[in-house]
DNA sequence: TAGTGGTCTAGACCACTGG
DNA sequence: CAGTGGTCTAGACCACTAT
């Protein structure tokens, strides 16, 4: 006698996922509630420990559960998110001392952080070249990379591009930015931002940028490239921002052309 | 005589895909290239094949590769990418009669698609109620579900919302939105777009996502939502896209207030 | 047909968490 | 300590691709 294998199709593990799937979008399973164990969840379908396995895993790649090792598998929870507006380079910020992260931080009522990563200069990506204007040539630009955090949770990896006479001019060849950032060095050099591109894209994270940004599987990373341009019209700074995409997301307000 | 577990450290699986990874990073294995078969990398490295098949199944993940059934693991080659400006919604786009996803898919030298999903009246999501202002009840917008494509291949989803009389005004209640798209109809019923926001973010695909955009694993999509408000300062339109990440990019070009 | 990836089994041991 | 997820083994059969 044939197997009912009619109205099934799915493979055992697509079907337990999806029947885990089902009670999470419906709320059954409410963010922060544990999974049923593997263990349980193979004696349940009947089916090898690794089926019920190969089931979570699946959810974990869509984000939607985290497996905590020795604990349990969690329906994710999705933390209030930052909103980084355009405003973000206004000059109010940078008077005010904070920076433009901190402020968002701080207005979700969480605890901004801060670490530099490195300060060095450094062989510039093709597109970074390009944008500054640079040769491109051996250790041709300034690069600053930052780590900032949220309640000691990394959020986003910032690094910022400057050529070797604009970052010398601004003394941001120096650890410590100073009180007010980066942009506050420049402008104390003369540049003035009047303008800036913002390229948004995402991707799955690097090896590193796991490790840097401590990412749960399932979760992608924003990655924005941002070029400022000066009063001379000159682009005077480059800086790529690779932000956990589950804590952030990016504002504009805009007026057509 | 114990093991050499004193640099290894990292499982089996990991160490295989770090192997893999750095071979596609350094360029030996190149793009459309393929990866050495599962049972060729468990013999190699002496292991069972699930070992192996871990390994490029994190690859995977990372978006670094693809499975195809029967042939082989390839080396994910990057398609060049759509740019997508904020100068989509300048006038000029809408008189070309082509609209701007097309403009910019044919800039690359791709033939554009456009497939019109369903045109209905619909409950609002919470976020789309409040920004047109309307109360959120039982069918109380109008929805429209476009999926975008280019050289047959789905890019986009692009779901836009209207309040009722809104949508009647401008004669989008049909099918077929007419020559200039959505948004020429917009115009010709009066609502001149003066000012709109966007919000990006990025998260892994729905199911349905995932389907509807024929997404291989570890590939992210971009949401945006766009609010458009015309010269009465009312938010008249609300549209969200879901973008292939590794397919589409946007980009802002912008002035500090 | 041979070779590939996709799914599954029925175990095993390890590492981690919590009472 | 028991229970959890993390890794692994050594098979098996299926579905798909290419020759």
């Amino acid at each position: 006698m044939p197997r009912d294998r009619v109205e099934s199709e799915q493979p055992a593990s697509r079907r337990i996922a999806e029947e885990l799937r089902l009670l999470i979008y419906s709320g059954a399973l409410a963010e922060g509630d544990r999974l049923p164990s593997e263990r349980h969840l193979a004696a349940e379908h009947q089916t090898a420990r690794n089926t019920a396995r190969e089931a979570v895993r699946l959810l974990a790649d869509e984000g939607l559960v985290t497996a905590e090792h020795g604990r349990g598998v969690f329906v994710r929870r999705s933390a209030p998110v930052l909103r980084f507006g355009a405003d973000r380079y206004d000059s109010a910020h940078r008077t005010s001392g904070t920076g433009p992260f901190a402020a968002e931080v701080e207005r979700q009522g969480l605890r901004p952080g801060f670490e530099v990563l490195s300060v060095a200069r450094a062989v510039p990506a093709r597109a970074i070249a390009d944008a500054l204007g640079v040769d491109g040539g051996r250790k041709s630009v300034f690069e600053r990379r930052n780590r900032h955090f949220a309640d000691d949770e990394p959020v986003q990896l910032v690094t910022t591009w400057l050529a070797i006479s604009v970052a010398q001019a601004s003394r941001l060849t120096r650890r410590d930015p100073g009180a007010g950032g980066i942009y506050a060095r420049l402008e104390d050099a003369g540049h003035v931002l009047t303008r800036y591109t913002e390229q948004v894209s995402a991707r799955m994270p690097r090896r590193e940028e796991v490790e840097a940004l401590e990412l749960p599987p399932g979760v992608p990373v924003l990655d924005l490239l941002h070029v400022g341009f000066d009063q001379h019209a000159e682009a005077f700074e480059a800086t790529r921002f690779v932000v956990r995409a589950d804590r952030g997301a990016l504002a504009y307000d805009l007026e057509p052309g």
